[in-house]
DNA sequence: AGCCAGGACTGAG
DNA sequence: CTCAGTCATGGC
Protein backbone atom coordinates (compact mmCIF):
# COMPACT_ATOMS: atom_id res chain seq x y z
CA UNK A 1 0.00 0.00 0.00
CA UNK A 2 1.32 3.11 -1.21
CA UNK A 3 2.08 6.01 1.34
CA UNK A 4 1.01 8.58 -1.33
CA UNK A 5 -1.96 6.98 -2.58
CA UNK A 6 -5.10 8.49 -1.89
CA UNK A 7 -7.53 5.44 -0.41
CA UNK A 8 -11.10 6.57 -0.56
CA UNK A 9 -13.73 5.51 1.53
CA UNK A 10 -17.02 7.19 2.09
CA UNK A 11 -18.09 4.48 4.56
CA UNK A 12 -15.72 5.99 7.28
CA UNK A 13 -17.70 8.88 7.94
CA UNK A 14 -20.73 6.53 8.26
CA UNK A 15 -19.13 4.55 10.67
CA UNK A 16 -18.22 7.70 12.63
CA UNK A 17 -22.17 8.79 13.00
CA UNK A 18 -23.05 4.87 13.74
CA UNK A 19 -21.06 4.98 16.85
CA UNK A 20 -21.44 8.63 17.47
CA UNK A 21 -25.67 7.50 17.25
CA UNK A 22 -25.04 4.59 19.69
CA UNK A 23 -22.67 5.96 22.39
CA UNK A 24 -23.27 9.55 22.16
CA UNK A 25 -20.63 12.20 23.09
CA UNK A 26 -17.62 11.10 25.02
CA UNK A 27 -16.23 14.18 26.70
CA UNK A 28 -12.48 13.21 26.29
CA UNK A 29 -9.96 13.38 27.45
CA UNK A 30 -10.88 12.40 31.04
CA UNK A 31 -8.70 14.88 32.64
CA UNK A 32 -9.53 18.69 34.27
CA UNK A 33 -6.43 20.60 32.74
CA UNK A 34 -4.16 20.41 30.20
CA UNK A 35 -0.83 19.51 32.14
CA UNK A 36 -3.60 16.51 33.28
CA UNK A 37 -4.11 15.73 29.37
CA UNK A 38 -0.09 15.37 28.49
CA UNK A 39 0.21 13.52 31.72
CA UNK A 40 -2.11 11.01 31.12
CA UNK A 41 -0.98 10.23 27.26
CA UNK A 42 2.22 8.88 28.38
CA UNK A 43 1.38 7.17 31.37
CA UNK A 44 -1.77 5.29 29.59
CA UNK A 45 1.20 4.33 26.63
CA UNK A 46 -0.13 -0.07 26.36
CA UNK A 47 -1.89 0.16 29.89
CA UNK A 48 -5.47 0.41 30.73
CA UNK A 49 -7.22 3.40 31.81
CA UNK A 50 -8.12 2.54 35.00
CA UNK A 51 -4.53 1.75 36.65
CA UNK A 52 -3.71 5.38 34.94
CA UNK A 53 -6.17 7.12 36.81
CA UNK A 54 -5.31 6.11 39.91
CA UNK A 55 -1.64 6.99 38.90
CA UNK A 56 -3.15 10.66 38.50
CA UNK A 57 -4.57 10.27 41.72
CA UNK A 58 -1.98 9.83 43.52
CA UNK A 59 -0.16 13.20 41.70
CA UNK A 60 -3.28 15.13 42.45
CA UNK A 61 -3.39 14.55 46.10
CA UNK A 62 0.52 15.84 46.07
CA UNK A 63 -0.26 18.89 44.22
CA UNK A 64 1.94 17.37 41.51
CA UNK A 65 0.12 17.72 38.19
CA UNK A 66 2.16 20.24 37.28
CA UNK A 67 5.37 20.10 34.80
CA UNK A 68 7.57 21.86 37.70
CA UNK A 69 6.51 20.41 40.26
CA UNK A 70 7.48 17.08 38.86
CA UNK A 71 10.54 18.24 37.12
CA UNK A 72 11.72 19.50 40.67
CA UNK A 73 10.42 16.49 42.62
CA UNK A 74 12.65 13.57 43.71
CA UNK A 75 12.85 10.71 41.49
CA UNK A 76 12.17 8.00 43.81
CA UNK A 77 8.76 10.16 44.99
CA UNK A 78 7.21 10.58 41.51
CA UNK A 79 7.72 6.40 40.90
CA UNK A 80 6.13 5.92 43.77
CA UNK A 81 2.97 7.95 42.88
CA UNK A 82 3.07 6.73 39.41
CA UNK A 83 3.50 2.93 40.22
CA UNK A 84 -0.13 1.77 39.60
CA UNK A 85 0.69 2.77 35.72
CA UNK A 86 3.35 0.19 35.13
CA UNK A 87 6.49 0.70 33.57
CA UNK A 88 7.11 3.54 36.33
CA UNK A 89 10.80 3.34 35.77
CA UNK A 90 10.87 4.49 31.82
CA UNK A 91 7.51 6.33 32.55
CA UNK A 92 9.59 8.38 35.00
CA UNK A 93 12.20 9.18 32.56
CA UNK A 94 9.58 9.73 29.33
CA UNK A 95 7.86 12.46 31.75
CA UNK A 96 11.06 14.05 32.45
CA UNK A 97 12.14 14.21 29.26
CA UNK A 98 8.64 15.43 27.89
CA UNK A 99 7.75 18.21 30.72
CA UNK A 100 11.26 19.57 30.81
CA UNK A 101 11.18 20.23 27.05
CA UNK A 102 7.53 21.49 27.28
CA UNK A 103 8.31 23.57 30.31
CA UNK A 104 11.62 25.06 28.01
CA UNK A 105 9.62 26.05 24.60
CA UNK A 106 6.55 27.23 26.45
CA UNK A 107 3.31 25.53 26.11
CA UNK A 108 1.14 28.06 24.48
CA UNK A 109 3.61 27.78 21.82
CA UNK A 110 1.91 24.39 20.68
CA UNK A 111 -1.30 25.78 20.20
CA UNK A 112 -0.42 28.11 17.67
CA UNK A 113 3.01 26.54 15.61
CA UNK A 114 2.41 24.50 12.83
CA UNK A 115 1.27 21.09 13.46
CA UNK A 116 3.54 19.34 11.26
CA UNK A 117 6.19 21.34 12.87
CA UNK A 118 5.05 20.91 16.78
CA UNK A 119 4.37 17.08 15.74
CA UNK A 120 8.43 16.39 14.55
CA UNK A 121 9.27 18.51 17.98
CA UNK A 122 7.53 15.82 19.84
CA UNK A 123 8.54 12.81 17.83
CA UNK A 124 12.17 13.82 18.53
CA UNK A 125 11.57 13.45 22.49
CA UNK A 126 12.55 9.74 23.66
CA UNK A 127 9.95 8.14 24.80
CA UNK A 128 7.27 9.95 22.70
CA UNK A 129 6.20 7.53 19.60
CA UNK A 130 3.34 8.82 16.99
CA UNK A 131 0.40 7.82 19.16
CA UNK A 132 1.28 9.56 21.75
CA UNK A 133 2.39 12.51 20.24
CA UNK A 134 -0.78 12.51 17.89
CA UNK A 135 -2.99 12.39 21.46
CA UNK A 136 -1.30 15.60 23.23
CA UNK A 137 -1.96 17.68 20.11
CA UNK A 138 -5.41 16.33 19.58
CA UNK A 139 -6.51 16.41 23.41
CA UNK A 140 -4.10 18.84 25.12
CA UNK A 141 -3.40 21.22 22.18
CA UNK A 142 -6.49 21.01 20.20
CA UNK A 143 -4.76 20.54 17.44
CA UNK A 144 -6.88 18.30 13.73
CA UNK A 145 -4.69 15.42 13.98
CA UNK A 146 -6.12 11.93 14.04
CA UNK A 147 -5.11 8.97 16.49
CA UNK A 148 -4.62 6.21 15.65
CA UNK A 149 -4.39 2.77 18.07
CA UNK A 150 -4.26 -0.65 17.73
CA UNK A 151 -7.92 -0.69 18.40
CA UNK A 152 -8.15 1.69 14.79
CA UNK A 153 -6.19 -1.09 12.95
CA UNK A 154 -8.45 -4.31 14.78
CA UNK A 155 -11.67 -3.03 13.92
CA UNK A 156 -11.62 -1.67 10.62
CA UNK A 157 -9.48 -4.27 9.35
CA UNK A 158 -12.93 -6.48 10.51
CA UNK A 159 -14.69 -3.44 8.25
CA UNK A 160 -12.95 -4.44 4.78
CA UNK A 161 -9.28 -2.65 5.56
CA UNK A 162 -7.49 -5.75 6.08
CA UNK A 163 -4.05 -3.69 5.14
CA UNK A 164 -4.46 -1.34 8.47
CA UNK A 165 -3.01 -4.38 10.36
CA UNK A 166 0.29 -4.42 8.80
CA UNK A 167 0.86 -0.75 7.45
CA UNK A 168 2.83 2.36 9.22
CA UNK A 169 1.00 4.31 11.53
CA UNK A 170 1.26 7.06 9.14
CA UNK A 171 -0.41 5.72 6.45
CA UNK A 172 -3.31 4.93 8.34
CA UNK A 173 -3.37 7.94 9.83
CA UNK A 174 -3.45 9.25 6.42
CA UNK A 175 -6.18 7.32 5.44
CA UNK A 176 -8.66 8.97 8.06
CA UNK A 177 -7.57 11.98 7.49
CA UNK A 178 -8.11 11.50 3.73
CA UNK A 179 -11.49 10.79 4.32
CA UNK A 180 -12.78 13.19 7.34
CA UNK A 181 -13.14 16.89 7.17
CA UNK A 182 -10.42 18.33 8.64
CA UNK A 183 -12.35 18.83 12.40
CA UNK A 184 -10.97 18.97 16.28
CA UNK A 185 -14.68 17.57 17.60
CA UNK A 186 -15.09 14.79 14.98
CA UNK A 187 -11.21 13.87 15.48
CA UNK A 188 -11.70 14.06 19.48
CA UNK A 189 -14.99 11.70 18.90
CA UNK A 190 -14.14 9.08 16.34
CA UNK A 191 -11.06 8.40 18.30
CA UNK A 192 -12.91 8.27 21.75
CA UNK A 193 -15.76 6.21 20.49
CA UNK A 194 -13.04 3.73 18.90
CA UNK A 195 -11.80 3.04 21.95
CA UNK A 196 -15.73 2.95 23.52
CA UNK A 197 -16.63 0.60 21.43
CA UNK A 198 -13.85 -1.75 21.94
CA UNK A 199 -13.20 -1.66 25.34
CA UNK A 200 -16.56 -1.28 26.96
CA UNK A 201 -18.74 -3.40 24.81
CA UNK A 202 -17.33 -5.11 21.45
CA UNK A 203 -15.35 -6.74 24.14
CA UNK A 204 -18.35 -8.19 26.28
CA UNK A 205 -20.76 -9.60 23.61
CA UNK A 206 -21.07 -12.47 21.50
CA UNK A 207 -21.34 -10.11 18.05
CA UNK A 208 -19.76 -7.33 17.62
CA UNK A 209 -22.76 -4.69 16.89
CA UNK A 210 -20.74 -2.48 14.28
CA UNK A 211 -18.31 -5.57 12.48
CA UNK A 212 -21.50 -8.13 12.81
CA UNK A 213 -18.72 -10.78 13.14
CA UNK A 214 -17.87 -13.42 16.37
CA UNK A 215 -15.19 -11.87 19.05
CA UNK A 216 -13.79 -14.33 18.54
CA UNK A 217 -10.59 -11.93 18.95
CA UNK A 218 -10.66 -8.31 20.31
CA UNK A 219 -11.68 -5.65 18.01
C1' DA B 1 -4.80 -18.18 37.65
C1' DG B 2 -3.46 -16.33 33.70
C1' DC B 3 -3.91 -12.87 30.17
C1' DC B 4 -3.35 -8.38 28.78
C1' DA B 5 -4.00 -3.18 28.73
C1' DG B 6 -5.63 3.67 24.91
C1' DG B 7 3.21 2.14 23.18
C1' DA B 8 7.90 2.96 22.39
C1' DC B 9 12.76 1.90 22.47
C1' DT B 10 16.69 -1.11 21.79
C1' DG B 11 19.65 -4.49 19.83
C1' DA B 12 20.24 -8.26 16.69
C1' DG B 13 20.16 -10.22 12.19
C1' DC C 1 14.39 -2.63 7.67
C1' DT C 2 11.92 -6.00 10.40
C1' DC C 3 11.12 -7.96 14.81
C1' DA C 4 11.42 -10.25 19.24
C1' DG C 5 12.53 -8.78 23.81
C1' DT C 6 11.82 -5.46 27.42
C1' DC C 7 9.45 -2.55 30.62
C1' DA C 8 5.35 -3.79 35.35
C1' DT C 9 1.05 -3.09 37.76
C1' DG C 10 -3.71 -4.28 38.64
C1' DG C 11 -8.32 -5.52 36.78
C1' DC C 12 -11.11 -9.03 34.97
Amino acid sequence: MSSKERISDPKIMEVFHELYSSYGPQHWWPGDSQIEVIIGAVLTQNTAWKNVSKAIENLKKHNLLDHYAIINSSESLIKCLIKPAGFYNVKYHRLINLLTYLDQQGLDKFTTKPIAEARSELLSINGIGPETADSILLYAFERPVFVVDAYTRRLFSRLGHSWMEKSSYDEVQKFFMDNLPSNVKIYNEYHALIVKHCVTLCRRRPICSLCKLTCQFRC
